[in-house]
DNA sequence: TGATCATGCAGAAACGTGACTGTCAACGCG
DNA sequence: CGCGTTGACAGTCACGTTTCTGCATGATCA
C-alpha cells in the first residue's frame, strides 16, 4: 500500500514526513528512524544515504509526535511567584532576569528549552503544554501548582528553599543568614553604631530568613533593631521607607537594604536630610544591578550569584528528568558574594578627580 | 475489549487517560471528549457527568497527542539576536525584559505560552519544540531561522522591522528617524549649539536609522556631526566611548546616546571632566530604565514602549496563527515616548514641555 | 552439512487524542 | 403503519513518531 505519498496531499505541502523521505530512500521507515536517530545496527553507507535524503527533502521530525511517543518533550517550565497581574514579579527583577538567562543557557547546552508560565493556577495554559520538569523560583507556601505538578510525577527544583511542606524535588538558595551576617560584621567593622535594616513585609523566606538573622544579630550584639518594612512590590513604597527610616529619631548610621532598588531610594533620602555616604552613613544593599558601579558613591552591593543559581536549578533538574539524581544531595548552597565599593567603607580610597579640560572656556 | 484500565498499568500511575475516564463514567471516550471540548450535542446532564468523573480522576488530557492531532500546540518562540554566547542580548537588556514581560502576558490572556529559544540555528533545539509561530526580536539581515520557519510554513512576526529581504509575516516597530529629530529638535530648543551622539557599530536597524536620521538633521541645520561609535554589546566600551567623545575638542554641548547604560557612562564622564549638567551638558539617551529618574540629575529618556510592543506583536502573531490576519495592515509602528527631565532642560524649573517639533525650522 | 548466530532491514503495534461515520431508538407526519 | 428525521451516543481511523518483534541472508562452527 502506497498511501504514503498519495495520502499526505493534504498535509502541509513544504514539510515531508518520515515515510516520504523511506520512500524517497528506498528503504523502510523504521531504517529512517534508526538511521536519524542513530540507534539499530545499520552499515555506515545506509545511514549516510537515508541521512542525505532526509537533508535533501528539508526533513524534520515532528516535535509533538515524538514527545507522544518518547513521553519526553524537551521542554521545562520556568515560574515566578507574582504579587500583580503580571507573570513575572518586579522586584527581583535583575535577579530574575539574570537567573533566567543562565538557565536558558545551561538548558539549552542540554538540549532543553524554557517555557515562561504564570504562577497562577490557570489550568488551562499549564495543561496544554508537555513538560518534562519545572523551575520554580521562589515559590510560595503552598503553591497550588506545585503540588499539582508534583502529583503528577513531574520534577520540580525551586530556586529559594520551599517553604512549608512544599514538596518540591531539589532546591538550591543561598545562605541568606551567613549573607547577612556577613554584612553587618562588615559594616560594624567600618565603624557603624547603629545599623538599620529595610525589609520586606512579604512572607517569602528570602525576607524572612534575612529580617531573622539581622534581628538574631541585633540582639547578640546588644543593639536595638532599627528597621523598616514595606510591600517590596510596591517600587514607590520603597523610596518612602527609606525616608521613614532615615527620618527616624533613632537614626541608624549604616542601613541594609534587601531589595534591589533600595541603594538608589536610601542613596536619595540621604540627599535629602543632607547625610553624606559613606562618611554619615554606610550603604549595602542586595543587588544584582550595575548601576550601583557608578552611583555616586558607588554602592557596595551582595550579589546572590544569580548566574550560578540559574545553572545549578537547571543542572539539577534536568539530572532529575534524566534520571541522573545518582547520590548527591537535593539541596545545594550557592555563596553569595560581598562587592566592597564606596558607600560602605569610612576611608574611601580618595580618587584623584582629573581636572577638566576646557578647550574654549564656556 | 476492556484493555483500558488494564493495559494502562505500565503508565504513570497518577495521571489518567481518556479512557480511563470513559470507563468510569459509564460512556465512550468520544462522549468524553465532545463533553470536555464542548463539542458534539449531548444532554447537559451527560455533560456535568462526565465532567465531574475527569475531575475526580485528576484527568488532564496529554498535550502532546493534542497536539499531534489538532496541529496547534499553543506555544510561540521567543528570540532575541545575540552578540555573544549567552541566549539574550546584553545591550538591549531592561527593553527586552520590558518586552518579554508585556508578550508573555498578551500571550498567556490568548491561552499561549511562550518559549526562549536562541537565536542561533541550532536544529536540535528548534525542531524538538512543536511552534505554532515565533517571535524575533531586532532580526539580523539573512537570519537563517527565521527562512527556515518560514519555509515550514510558520508565521514570523518580528519586533524591529526586518533588515534586507528576510521574509516575516509581519513586523512591529518604532519611527526611529522621528524619535530621533524629535529629540534633536528638543535638544536645539533647550539651547544646545553643537548635539553629539552616541552610536553603535553594529549593523541593526536601529543603530542605522538612527544614526542616518542624525546625519540628516546635521545636514539640514548646517551642522557638523559630533559621534563616537562603539561594539554596543561591550558594556566597558560604552564608557571609554562617553569619555572620548567629551574629550573632543570639538565637544558637544548636547548629547543623546542610543543605548542603555549612555546615560550613566556620559553622567560619569562628564563628571570626570567637571561638566555640569544640564548647564553645560544637556543630556538625553534611549532607555527603559527607571534609574535615570533618580540620578542626579535625572536624565531625560526616550521610551521605546516594549510593553506597547511587545503586546503588539504577540497580538499580530496569534491573529496570524488563528487565520484572524483579515485586511489590517502587517506592519504595525509604535509610537515613543520622550519622558523630559532635568538632563535636557536649561532652565530646570519650566515646567511646561515644549511642543515637539516646528515645521518652519532652518 | 545442519545448527547457531550476527547482520540488515521490514512490519506493525503502540502513544492519547480529535473527528468522522455509523447505529439505534424515539418521534412526528402523511 | 411506514418512513424520514433527529438526538445521543459508540466504533474506528489518523496524527507521525519510536520501538519491539521477526524474517531473511550469509557466515561460522561442531
Amino acid at each position: 500500500m502506497s498511501r504514503a505519498e498519495t495520502s499526505r496531499r493534504g498535509s502541509r505541502p513544504g514539510r515531508a514526513g518520515i515515510r516520504d523521505v523511506a520512500a524517497a530512500a528506498g528503504v523502510s521507515i523504521t531504517t529512517v528512524s534508526d538511521a536519524l536517530n542513530g540507534k539499530g545496527r545499520l552499515p555506515d553507507a545506509t545511514r549516510r544515504h537515508v541521512r542525505e535524503v532526509a537533508d535533501r527533502l528539508g526533513y524534520r521530525p515532528s516535535a509533538a509526535a515524538r514527545t507522544l511517543r518518547t513521553g519526553k518533550s524537551g521542554l521545562i517550565g520556568l515560574t515566578v511567584t507574582t504579587y500583580g497581574d503580571e507573570p513575572f514579579t518586579f522586584t527581583e527583577f535583575a535577579y530574575f532576569a539574570e537567573m533566567a538567562r543562565a538557565a536558558t543557557s545551561a538548558a539549552l547546552a542540554r538540549g532543553y528549552a524554557l517555557v515562561i508560565l504564570p504562577a497562577t493556577s490557570r489550568h488551562d495554559v499549564w495543561s496544554n503544554v508537555a513538560l518534562d520538569g519545572t523551575v520554580v523560583v521562589d515559590p510560595s507556601d503552598h503553591d497550588p501548582v506545585v503540588s499539582e505538578l508534583v502529583r503528577q510525577g513531574l520534577p520540580v527544583v525551586s530556586d529559594g528553599r520551599p517553604a512549608g511542606s512544599l514538596p518540591v524535588t531539589a532546591w538550591v538558595d543561598n545562605d541568606h543568614e551567613a549573607a547577612v551576617l556577613g554584612i553587618l560584621d562588615h559594616l560594624a567593622d567600618a565603624g557603624a553604631r547603629r545599623i538599620g535594616l529595610l525589609t520586606g513585609t512579604t512572607t517569602d523566606t528570602y525576607t524572612h530568613l534575612s529580617t531573622t538573622a539581622y534581628l538574631r544579630w541585633c540582639e547578640r550584639v546588644g543593639q536595638d533593631p532599627v528597621y523598616e518594612a514595606y510591600p517590596a512590590h510596591d517600587p514607590c513604597a520603597g523610596a518612602v521607607a527609606a525616608d521613614r527610616l532615615l527620618a527616624r529619631p533613632d537614626r541608624p548610621d549604616a542601613v541594609y537594604g534587601l531589595f534591589d532598588p533600595n541603594g538608589t531610594d536610601l542613596l536619595a533620602a540621604a540627599r535629602r536630610y543632607g547625610l553624606r555616604v559613606p562618611e554619615d552613613l554606610l550603604l549595602v544593599c542586595c543587588s544584582e544591578s550595575t548601576v550601583y558601579a557608578s552611583t555616586e558613591p558607588p554602592i557596595t552591593t551582595l550579589s546572590l550569584k544569580p548566574r550560578r543559581i540559574g545553572t545549578a536549578v537547571i543542572q539539577v533538574l534536568i539530572d532529575a528528568i534524566e534520571g541522573l539524581h545518582s547520590d548527591q544531595p537535593v539541596e545545594q548552597v550557592i555563596p553569595t558574594e560581598l562587592i566592597v565599593r564606596t558607600s560602605s567603607q569610612r576611608r574611601p580610597p580618595r580618587t584623584t578627580v582629573s581636572p577638566p579640560r576646557s578647550p574654549e572656556g564656556e
